[in-house]
This record gives C-alpha cells, structure tokens and sequence, in this order.
DNA sequence: AAGATATGTTAACATGGTCTAACAAAGATA
DNA sequence: TATCTTTGTTAGACCATGTTAACATATCTT
C-alpha cells in the first residue's frame, strides 16, 4: 500500500472533497459530472481508491473520504487555491482560465515551488505600489 | 492528421529539438537516456511522430525534425524557458528543481497565462526594489 | 572480409485511464 | 405492491505509454 497514487486519483480524491464540502451526498454520477468523465469510470477509480484505503464505498451507496483520502483531497485543494490566487490575483487571468491552469498545475508543481509562491504573493500583497499589477483580474 | 498531440510527444519533439541544437547526431539512443526511457519506447514514439509528419526517420537512421515538428519543439522549449526563469529567477527555486518544474509545467500552462508571465517577469525586472527577491537563486 | 560490439527494432505484455452497451439495484409513483 | 425511472456496475474494447527479451542491422577493429 502507500502506492504513487496517480493525478488522474488526486483529481477524484479533490472532487469528492469539494462535494462533501458543499455539503451535498457524494454519488457517482456527482463526481461523474463534476470531472466530466462517464459513470463507469467513476466506479472504476473508486474501486482504486477503496483498495488503497482513501475512500470508503459499498456498492450502489454513498462515498466517504476516510482520514487518509481526505488528507489528500485538502492538500490538492490548497495547491489549487495557491496556484488560482497567483493567476488570478497576480496575474490578472481571468478567473475561468486560471481554474483550468490551476487544475492541471495542482498536480505538478513541487512543494518547494509552491512555498516560494505563497511566500511571493504574500510579499506582492504587503507592496505598497502594487497596484499597477493588481488590478481587477475579471 | 494535425490530430492533438499528447505531452508525451512534446517531450520527444522537445528532447529532439534540444539534441539537435547541441550539434549532436540525433539518435535512438540519445533520446532514450534525455527523457530516461528505453530505446523502444523511443522507437515506437518516433513512429508516431513521423506518421504524423513531425520528424523524418528512416529505420536504422538519424532522427530530423520537420518544419511542423520544429515549430512545436520551439514553441515548448521557449515554454520551458519562460517557466524555467520565472521559478528560478523570481522565485528562486533552485535550478535543479526550476527545471524539472518546468519540465512539466510546460505542457499545461495556458498560452493565455505564459503571456501574462513574460510581462510580469518584465514588470519585475525593471521594478527598482526587487533586490529583496532577486537574489542569488542556487 | 570476419567477427565483436554497439545500436535499433520487433514482439509480447503490463498499466492506467477512458468509453459504450448491457445488465442490476434502488427509489419513486401509481 | 408492481412498475417505471434513475442510478450504479460489469464486461469488453480501445488508446497511450512503458517495459523486457529476442532478434536485426550497422559499425568498428583487426
């Protein structure tokens, strides 16, 4: 166990997440849509991540992220808040672009980089003349 | 044809590229240990690549590129570069680390997001009080 | 030119992710 | 409760990428 646990599973593991956040049931066919893949996929990846004991999951009920998952989900979920921030914020790209760029570069980007950028746009936040950059990103 | 291309193939075109400005003979084998795969893979990538008429390959021979395949190979490599000196330079990331990020970061990044990045980098470098970041990065 | 070495290719297989079509279970409703 | 609808699963296929082992060609050295 423990394997390299994949994108495409972190993709899943966040998706679960922000659904159980909203406070909605987790379904397949939520998750389905929400990384716009078919049912059958769904049901596929899951039975992967049951085994690697992220999420816990009977057939034809709920999905429940178990601790280890749900550790998981919410470190992607601050990549993705990190990166969105930088791009949206700080570059100025428009919000729908900067959450595609961030969905795919959540799962790449070191650690350390994604230090050094917090760190970066904190430091950018607490520039006096920042505001040529910072203009209304939308 | 001008069907999509996967990040996978971006990397060889890019690994060609690369090779070929070094003034190297482009090989099967140079390929393989760039990207740290076996000579087959490189075979059978090489296939594909010239079925869609990105590089030129004849069996036992030299690997080209075409003007197609170029185009793309530059276009990533310039990707790359950007990336590459925005995290080492900007953020100072290590080089090492700078690179492999970029390695990967390239291939997603929107165009849209690249854009803006070059500018920013501009914006900084010609920012007076930038010393606090800029320094040394490795 | 002959044989040894280096390089390249093919074949067979593995893994990960997706899909469609067909079937199964659950839930809603009459 | 019997049936219809919605949701979920299984089976089977496909594509992209990689591997190892075996074979083929080229190149080098004598």
């Amino acid at each position: 166990m423990t394997k390299e646990i994949t994108p495409t599973m972190e993709d899943y593991l966040e998706a679960i997440g922000q659904l159980g956040k909203e406070g909605q049931v987790v379904r397949v066919k939520n998750i389905a849509r929400q990384l716009n893949v078919k049912m059958p996929s769904v049901t596929e990846a899951l039975k992967t991540l049951a085994k690697e004991g992220l999420i816990r999951h009977e057939k034809y009920g709920y999905v429940e992220l178990a601790r280890k998952g749900n550790r998981i989900a919410e470190e992607i979920y601050a990549r993705h808040r990190i990166l969105f921030k930088f791009l949206n914020q700080i570059l100025g790209l428009d919000s729908k672009t900067a959450d595609e760029d961030a969905c795919k570069m959540e799962h790449t980007i070191s650690s350390t980089a994604l230090e050094k950028l917090v760190e970066f746009t904190k430091t950018l936040e607490s520039c006096p003349q920042r505001e040529r950059r910072l203009r209304k990103p939308d």
